[in-house]
DNA sequence: TGGAAAATAT
DNA sequence: GATATTTTCC
């Protein structure tokens, strides 16, 4: 983020002239805070009902950072209406009632904290904490108006007083009641690994998940790597208590960077008494969880009710960006070479295990199996006729060598996982056109540059004797006698064979012995006018529309 | 570890 | 019931 001496100036002083919207109706109490915010130069607009405050909200957003609203057992709702309409204002809800489902269903409807009364100036004090963080927090597309001098001149204060060694002062304090976890006093330095999170368990804020390496203060019990990813996550939950949060910068350390390596995933957290509450983290642009204001919604059980959302450790959510990322990493890694470990680097996404990435991949590799062979089903049976007819119905032999470590990567463009039922999905696995997708699915291309998708098992027909040669050349070059070796179920020993796999054998002997076999190995077909003429020579009359697109 | 399959969750 | 994701097993 630039800094500018403007910026700088600009608000040099913060939080000094945050503005707070106090909604209190009691007016002492109102007075009382109010004297106490100004007196640390914060700039407090007062109302006595909600009703005047959220019209000050909505026809001025920007007026205000933060709102420091007031529950009282008699008229709740209207704090309530005002926290689930003001929904881009930190609010910071304050009582004098200690009942730990009000507080719950505060927190439940996004406020920020619950500051039991009377407002200290030590609790007050730091209530920027709350503007900071969402201004950090919120993804770039939420950020509001209001957020973008606070964020630019934190980040502006912080560039400065990095430099100087520590951050000022920032008040470290600690807000009790609500307030269980261990909270971050200071703003959010480039290599703190936390965000200025407020004290209070938010249980929501887009964030990141605690990472098999960032489990910054939890244990780190587990010995084993393995362990560790799983404990990772469960350890943010059993060692966090009280602080639904888990926010675990990404190894950049920078603010603004981890909001797109957010993972996507539901988390447990225990929270106060020991209940389960779910958090989901999720991209900032999904920062509004609907989930959260709905548990909100309910009656003071809401513990209960979040409890339910899910008792298991995290899930991931693959969304498209994640997907994205899994592929970019498949795509950079060379499918042969793409394991979970390595996809795991690759991807640089908090909390993701190694476990997660191998059960996608294995669930990639599936829908690439199951996809593949189809489109070649479309196009073989042409083939049988000319070449092979013994060929098996399915171009088993053709499958790249997905699982085989020492093969080389003969790989075909990915397809997209079929026709899934979601819309997220026809998105993530890339339905023909997809345009997120294609640059990915391009890539896969890498290695054959220039070898379309379609080259895969085409019906392409014997290339002409020029051709023939060119082929085998680069079939040698491309080491495509490891393209064999892929055909596992071939190997001498494996002698009971079941029919398919002698089928599968005999193929691959064909193959070997006949180089000039158009195999599906990811080569570059002829031109077209070369194949046609190759065909119309063999009596093949009919041609798949595709042949053209493909090579043209 | 990687990968397949079983078990669960949604 | 179908899928997606996690767990388990090898």
């Amino acid at each position: 983020m630039v800094c500018t001496a403007n910026e700088l100036s600009e608000w040099k002083d913060f939080p000094k002239g945050l503005r707070v919207l106090l909604l209190d109706e009691d007016s002492n109490s109102a007075a009382d805070i109010k004297s106490k915010l100004e007196a640390m130069d914060y700039i407090v607009y007062t109302f006595c009902n909600e009703n005047e405050a959220l019209s000050a909200v909505s026809s001025r957003p920007e007026s205000f950072h933060v709102a420091i609203v007031e529950v009282n057992a008699d008229n709740n709702n209207g704090s309530f209406k005002f926290l689930e309409t003001a929904k881009d204002l930190p609010t910071i809800m304050t009582s004098n009632i200690h009942c730990i489902n009000t507080m719950m269903k505060c927190i439940a409807l996004g406020a920020v904290e619950f500051l039991r009364k009377p407002l200290s100036e030590d609790k007050l004090r730091n209530i920027w904490q709350h503007v900071v963080h969402k201004a950090f927090n919120a993804g770039g597309n939420d950020l509001s108006q209001t957020l973008k001098p606070v964020k630019e001149s934190v980040v502006s204060m912080l560039h400065l007083e990095l430099e100087n060694g520590k951050l000022e002062d920032k008040d470290s304090e600690k807000t009790e009641d609500a307030s269980m976890a261990h909270e971050d006093d200071h703003e959010p330095s480039p290599r703190s690994d936390k965000y200025p999170a407020p004290s209070t368990p938010q249980i929501k804020q887009g964030g990141r998940l605690l990472d098999d390496g960032d489990c910054q203060d939890n244990t780190n019990c587990s010995t084993e790597k393995e362990s560790m990813e799983q404990d990772g996550e469960s350890k943010s939950v059993e060692t966090t208590s009280g602080n639904a949060i888990a926010e675990v910068t990404a190894s950049d350390g920078q603010p603004q960077g981890p909001r797109e390596t957010e993972t996507v995933v539901k988390e447990e957290a225990d929270l106060v008494d020991g209940t389960k509450e779910s958090t989901k983290y999720s991209h900032s642009q999904n920062r509004s969880h609907s989930k959260d204001s709905h548990a909100g919604a309910e009656k003071p059980n809401t513990v209960s009710s979040l409890s339910k959302v899910n008792r298991k450790k995290l899930k991931v959510d693959w969304t498209p960006e994640l997907h994205k990322k899994f592929v970019q990493a498949v795509d950079q890694l060379g499918i042969d070479q793409a394991i979970p470990s390595r996809i795991l680097e690759l991807m640089k996404v908090e909390g993701l295990t190694r476990h997660n990435v191998a059960s996608h991949l294995q669930k990639y590799r599936m829908h690439r199996r199951h996809i593949l062979p189809k489109e070649d089903d479309r196009r073989w049976p042409q083939r049988d006729q000319t070449q092979r007819s013994c060929f098996p119905h399915k171009p088993i032999m053709a499958f790249p060598p997905y699982h085989s470590n020492h093969v080389v990567p003969v790989s075909p463009v990915y397809p997209m996982w079929g026709a899934p039922p979601h819309p997220a999905n026809i998105q993530m696995w890339g339905s023909p056109g997809y345009p997120p997708w294609q640059p990915t699915e391009s890539w896969h291309w890498k290695p054959y540059p220039g070898v379309h998708a379609d080259a895969w098992g085409c019906p392409v027909m014997p290339p002409p004797q020029g051709y023939c040669s060119a082929f085998t050349q680069n079939a040698t070059g491309f080491n495509y006698s490891g393209t064999m070796d892929c055909r596992s179920p071939m190997t001498p020993n494996s002698v009971e064979h079941e029919p398919e796999d002698e089928i599968i054998d005999k193929v691959v002997k064909e193959a070997i012995n006949k180089p000039w076999l158009p195999l599906p190995l990811g080569l570059k077909p002829p031109s077209t006018d070369i194949v046609l003429a190759e065909l119309s020579r063999q009596g093949i009359s009919t041609i798949p529309p595709h042949i053209n697109g493909s090579n043209s």
